[in-house]
RNA sequence: GCGAAAAUAGCUCAGUUGGUAGAGCAUAACCUUGCCAAGGUUAGGGUCGCGGGUUCGAGUCCCGUUUUUCGCUCCA
């Protein structure tokens, strides 16, 4: 099958079977945003708690926190996310291509400085020892000219992204005749800002009313909370403190079904290290995080994708990649931050963001290992990598999720062979006394073969069948959703036995195997 | 945001040179049956994405718009 039809195919069963709903669809949609149905939001809240648990339950340095979406505007300022989420965008007409305008603009002043040291080298070969490349700078006519051009470009440039004028920014690309890397014409379009921060304003709209931001990580949230949690919960050094929530983006362009959403739910976890541990640190989070991974089952379907050019604050980051039916993608972050997020907030606050040491008996600002991971991408990745076609022996094709069992929706479905005789009661009493432990299912309608297939195709691990042997000797068959086979068991050890399979424990134990 | 393609029932899709809206599966009820999507009878469900235009008449032709998919682009 090709891999764009599975991809059809896995957003067809979503919307089929409940688990995703486009947003708005009464409304036409609105564009990007999902809704989680019946049994998707229950495989969403198994997941996150599978996370959660495998933060705060097997760490013990490990502690939550659920900060507000709204938060103090300054925090983005001093994230960056104010500047660097405020692209100018620009597009070449002819070869339909979009450039970040201050990028353009930049690399035209490289170019500038690329002839100037040319020049400089030119005349360094020609004159050998006696050469004196600051005083030839200084005087060389065309090296004078070119320096002119660049020193005015770049003044303009400057004054430009410093009040926002997208009209200056893009007068200065026609005016510095810059063309377009692949058409190589100057057919520019106006230059407009894309904010990927969502904004509203709290407070009266009268005067006072303050521009708030919802916001795009949860991870400044925890990084805002630092000392708090640090001094109210006496941890010590090296420690995490996790958090999972909505995050917010504008994004340009949001595709890939919930690959890319305008509004996600991050994981994330900030663990706080010494200064020069954090290598070690984030080595071991990294394995660590694998290691969740894999221990869904799901096959060697991951990657780790390294990143050579390394964002300004850190100085080591990794993604985790899943291989979707649209190529591998990133599911996972791993980042060594550095300190720059304390000392941003340091900085912007003004309030100290440091930990005294009792063992080396001073103060420092900690580094931070950040392992960040989209609920909504792990979601597709569960999905993806559990969604199965298989032609049985009388050729036909059955549909299935073979989702972790501690992560299915439905644990179990409760079915009377026939819908007389007495088996739909006794099926309820089963019902009755099991759904205390297991979300269960009971369903009468239909073949007994329709209804396997039903409960395959929403991933249900096990089906409990009531047949007439049941009435005389209180045994049931249980009926394993990845192989059709079935097994004898005893009524009175169901729950011990499905509790044994379904439970996060048995799944949570896998990621040290 | 640009370009291309698409949009008909819950899902997958037919729908002839423009002439009153169809199938399979799914859903619900009843009968028959009973271990892997059985059969029968019946029912519900669509102003054909939306808005204009051409026409006696538009699911079908034209324009606009929205949404989706693919490519570009972006991705802390």
């Amino acid at each position: 099958m090709a891999q764009e039809d599975l991809f059809k195919k896995i957003i067809s069963h979503c919307k089929e079977y409940g688990f995703v709903f486009p947003s708005s669809e009464i409304y036409d949609g609105l564009g990007a945003v999902y809704d989680y149905g019946q049994y998707g939001v229950e495989l969403k809240n198994n997941i996150r708690k599978y996370w959660w648990d495998s933060m705060t339950l097997l760490n013990e340095n490990v502690v939550g926190i659920d900060s507000a979406i709204f938060m103090h505007p300054t925090i983005w300022k001093a994230s960056g996310h104010v500047d660097a989420f405020n692209d100018p965008l620009i597009d070449n007409k002819d070869s339909k291509k979009r450039y970040r305008a201050d990028v353009l603009i930049e690399e035209h002043l490289a170019r500038i400085d690329d002839k100037i040291n040319k020049e400089i080298e030119k005349a360094a070969r020609r004159f050998g020892d006696a050469f004196d490349p600051e005083q030839f700078r200084s005087t060389n006519p065309r090296v004078q000219e070119y320096q002119m051009k660049r020193d005015a470009t770049h003044a303009r440039f400057v004054k430009a992204l410093n009040e926002a004028d997208l009209d200056e920014l893009r007068q200065i690309i026609i005016d510095a005749e810059i063309v377009c890397p692949l058409s190589g014409t100057r057919n520019w379009t106006e230059v407009r800002q894309f904010n990927l921060m969502f904004a509203t304003d709290m407070g009266s709209t009268a005067d006072g009313a303050m521009k708030i931001y919802l916001r795009p990580e949860t991870a400044q949230g925890i990084f805002v909370n630092f000392l708090n949690v640090q001094k109210s919960g006496r941890m010590k050094i090296p420690f995490g403190i996790a958090q999972t929530g909505k995050a917010f983006r504008n994004e340009i362009v949001a595709r890939q079904f919930i690959f890319r959403m305008r509004e996600f739910e991050q994981m994330e976890m900030q663990f706080f290290v010494r200064p020069g541990e954090e290598i070690e640190w984030f080595n071991h989070w990294k394995a660590t995080r694998l290691a969740w991974h894999k221990a869904l089952g799901l096959g060697d379907r991951y990657r780790f994708h390294d990143h050579d050019k390394l964002a300004h604050y850190a100085n080591a980051a990794t993604d985790i990649e899943f291989e979707m039916p649209f190529g591998f993608k990133e599911v996972e972050g791993i980042h060594s931050r550095t300190d720059f997020d304390l000392n941003q907030h340091e900085k912007y606050s003004g309030k100290k963001m440091q930990y005294f040491d009792p063992e080396q008996g001073q103060s420092y600002t900690p580094y931070v290992i950040e392992t960040s991971i989209g609920l909504d991408r792990v979601f597709l990745s569960i999905i993806a990598g559990s969604y199965t076609e298989e032609i049985l022996d009388g050729g036909e094709t059955r549909t299935l999720l073979k989702l972790p069992p501690a992560l299915a929706p439905v644990k179990l479905a409760i079915l009377p062979l026939v819908k007389k005789d007495g088996l739909p009661e006794k099926a309820e009493e089963i019902l009755h006394a099991l759904r205390f432990d297991f979300r269960c299912q009971y369903d009468e309608k239909d073949s007994i073969g329709k209804r396997y297939r039903r409960q395959d195709a929403i991933g249900t691990p096990y089906c409990i069948t009531v047949d007439h042997d049941t009435l005389n000797d209180n045994s049931v068959t249980i009926r394993f959703r990845d192989t059709m086979c079935q097994e004898r068991a005893p009524i009175a050890r169901l729950g011990e036995i499905i509790a044994e399979k379904v439970s996060m424990k048995t799944l949570l134990k896998k990621i040290n195997d």
